[in-house]
Order: structure tokens, then sequence, then C-alpha cells
DNA sequence: CGATAATTTGATTTTTCTCAAGACGCGTGG
DNA sequence: CCACGCGTCTTGAGAAAAATCAAATTATCG
């Protein structure tokens, strides 16, 4: 459907990953999103489970999370949005998971129809469209083979990795998502994500001076967290 | 890229499913698979991670696994592929996942190149490649919910409501698959869906004859087990 | 500066995994 | 037709990982 499945999608692949798709840059959407962006505040709701999937979204600044809910409350969220990425774009008629602008952020939108009829008549678009779906398909289940076999601190360590690689800074890490946003990615219980992190901390392999940032003091050690 | 992500794509998603674009019918991918098929043995590779993404395939008949190995051994199967089914096509040149017949099965192969030049050509036809991927990565979503957040319990009942629904027969389901597979697909361990199996047996749920024959006495219950 | 939310830490419980047998099923060959 | 052997599946006991419950600490924002 669009962007980013997870984090690793528009860069180089994170643990167990391989060559994927060019994330879509503005010229590849060119004509597609040229209206004014709307604000999202925190924790805004942006489209819901089940609402008609009419909009194509994409961040211009900020960050989004996709996730589900069960009734019971527990919550998966099935990707990470940031700037320049693409969402929302779904087969069917309605939208299955939820999107929610993490912190505030400006949100270019497009109807799924303009989408549609551009690749129709631009065949070198159609498959960028494909390209980004299967990209994320892959990023997708790179996350799904986390999810069902990898430790607490695998998963930690390759979403530090990630989140990394995305900012292309080397060492230090800017989360803008909280330990319950981290936790339900990967998982996880916010307080796994914690204790982990501590561990990690007394492991050398980081620092986090503030609880929203993270410095890699040993990134090849966490690289080799992943198996 | 290609058919069902997991066991639900073809059909009525599973737990929290919603509508999901058809599958692929002989009639879609006209022209693309005309060969004649080849014949794959019990647990034959029929590609691996990292070869080249050369050629797209789809089950004439049998069933397939796809697939990733840690390298300490921890398996996680992607998505189980049965009769109609296609796979294996790639937005880059190399194979993310591995594939392998689970029995002895017929596929049938054709060039990556063929399709994407018929969806070059063909907009109509570029449309369903798009929409299969974005069937697939919707399946493969609702499979993160399943595997980062839903119990061992929670986890088998959707398993067998959705391989009761892919082979249209209301009570009895006929695994293709070893226990090993289903608990490499579920992200669990082979003694705990053996335990759970004994579990939903206990609770008059399901009834297993033989190991690869699963009664659902009362799929309703089941069904409301999954959140 | 205080109130509130977010995060960390601690103690304990639960779930699932691991290791170890045992049972069962199936195919082969006597 | 039955016995044997091998692979698969089930069951059990104990260990480990992560979840849960609870509290203390730290950050954030008016």
């Amino acid at each position: 459907m669009t962007a980013v499945t997870g984090i690793a999608a528009p860069i180089v692949p994170v643990s167990p990953g391989y060559a994927r798709a060019q994330p879509w840059h503005d010229h590849d959407a060119a004509g597609a999103f040229t209206g004014a962006p709307s604000h999202y505040g925190r924790n805004e709701l942006i489209f819901g489970e089940r609402d008609p999937a009419e909009y194509v979204y994409r961040v211009q600044c900020g960050a989004v999370r996709l996730f589900r809910v069960l009734s019971d409350g527990r919550r998966q969220i099935g990707a990470f949005y940031f700037t320049g990425d693409i969402f929302g774009l779904e087969p069917g008629d309605e939208h299955s998971f939820s999107a929610e602008s993490i912190g505030d952020s400006e949100i270019v939108v497009t109807s799924r129809q303009t989408v549609f009829r551009l690749a129709e008549h631009d065949s070198a678009f159609a498959r960028q469209l494909w390209n980004r779906a299967a990209a994320d398909l892959a990023t997708a289940r790179d996350h799904m083979l986390l999810l069902g076999r990898q430790t607490a601190t695998e998963r930690v360590a390759a979403f530090l990795m990630a989140m990394a690689e995305r900012e292309h800074s080397e060492r230090l890490v800017a989360l803008p998502m909280s330990r319950q946003d981290i936790a339900d990615y990967l998982g996880l219980t916010i307080e796994t994500v914690s204790r982990t992190l501590t561990l990690l901390t007394g492991r050398m392999l980081i620092d986090v001076p503030t609880s929203r940032r993270i410095l890699l003091r040993d990134p090849a050690a966490l690289r080799r967290l992943n198996a």
C-alpha cells in the first residue's frame, strides 16, 4: 500500500534484510500531493479501522503510528511513518488499521482515486506503486520474524539500529515515540522495554541520557545481537 | 508480491479481518503460467533466501511454506501457499525468504520479466498485481498482531479457523503441514501447539481423530477465542 | 514550583520454552 | 499379517523469559 511498513523500509534493511526498493521521493508522487498540509496534534486520530479508505496520506513532517487494537486493549503497532512516507492506500474500501499522529505533524492528503488514475495511465508510476507495496510486505515479514522468534533484547537492539539508520545518524537516536509505542511495536510490555534498555546500558552498548535520546556506544555489538 | 500472505488471503479474513482483494484466479494470470508443472517432493527447496528472484511460481497442487531461518536455527514461516496461489514475485533481484514444498506438489513457473512486461502493457493486470501485494501486506499485518499480542490459544484457534475457511469445509480440517510447521508459523513451539490442541479438545471445542485431521466441534466458540 | 504523566525499578506470577520420555502411526520387510 | 524401526506427536517436570502488579523516581508542562 505505501511507504514504510516499519522503520526499515526507506533505508537499508535491518537485521536479516536485503536490498529493497527505494522510498517514494517527492518527485515520484508528483502531482498527487499538492494540497496544503493539515496539522495533527499529539495522539490525534488520522483514520480508524473500518473507516472508508478514501484518501492517501503523506507525512510532511512528524511521525505517525499505524496500529490495531484488540477488544481488551492489547495494541499492536504495525508500522511507524516518518517524513516523506506515504500511508493509508488500501486495496479495499476500508482501512484495516488505525493511524494516529504521534506528536505534532503535518500531513498532506490526496484521494485514492487520484493515485489509482495516475497508475492507470502511467505504467512507471504503477510499477512504483507495486514496488512500494512489495517492499512494505517484505519489511512486514521481517517484522514477523522479530515478533515470532526473537528475544526481547534482540527486538530492542533491532529497533534501535533501525531507528539509527532511518535518521542517518551514526550513534545518536532521537525517539519521537513513547516507551508504550515501542513496546507495542515490538510485541513487548513497556516494563520489558525499559529493563532491556537498562540491560544494554549495563553492557555498555548504549547510553540513555534522556528517555527520548539514545546513544549507541557500540553499534557493531548491537547488530551482532541479531542472530 | 503475490497470492496468499498467510492462510487467510484468498478467503474471508480471519480474526480481526476485513474485506480484502480477491485471489488471483486462473484467468487473471492468463498467458503467464502456461508451461508444464514441475514436481517437488516433500521438504524440497523451491528457492532460497538470496537466490536470484528470476521466476514467479504458482501452486498447481500441493502446499508450500515460505520461511526464514536465523543463524541458530529458529525458523519463522511467513506464509503458506496452496493450490492456485502465486508466490516468489519480489521487488528486488533476490528472494528475501526461502520456499519449500511441504509434501509433494506441482508448481508452474513463469519469469518475473513476463509478469512485469504484462503489467507494463496492461494496466488492469498491473492493478491486480498491486491488489495482490496490498492484500498480502494486510494479511501479513494481521499476522503481526497475532505474533505480537495473542496468546497460544488464540493463535492456534485463529489458525484452525483460517484453515477451515481456506478449505471451504465447515468443520473438518485436513492439515498438510506438520506440528513443527504450525509452530513456526504461529511463533510457538511444537509442544505448545500440541498442548493447546489438547486443551481445546478438553474444552470440547475440537476433536483430533488423527494428528493431521482436526474436527471443529464448536467453530463459533473458537472464533470467540479471538478477541 | 507543583501537578501529572512517563519511565524505571522491584517482587511476584504466569506463560511458554526446554529437556526428557513415552506413545502413536506408518511404512517396510520378514 | 505382524514385527520392527523411524519419524512425529503428546505428555510431563522443571527452568526461563516476559508479563503483571506495585511503587518509586524522573521528566514535562502549565
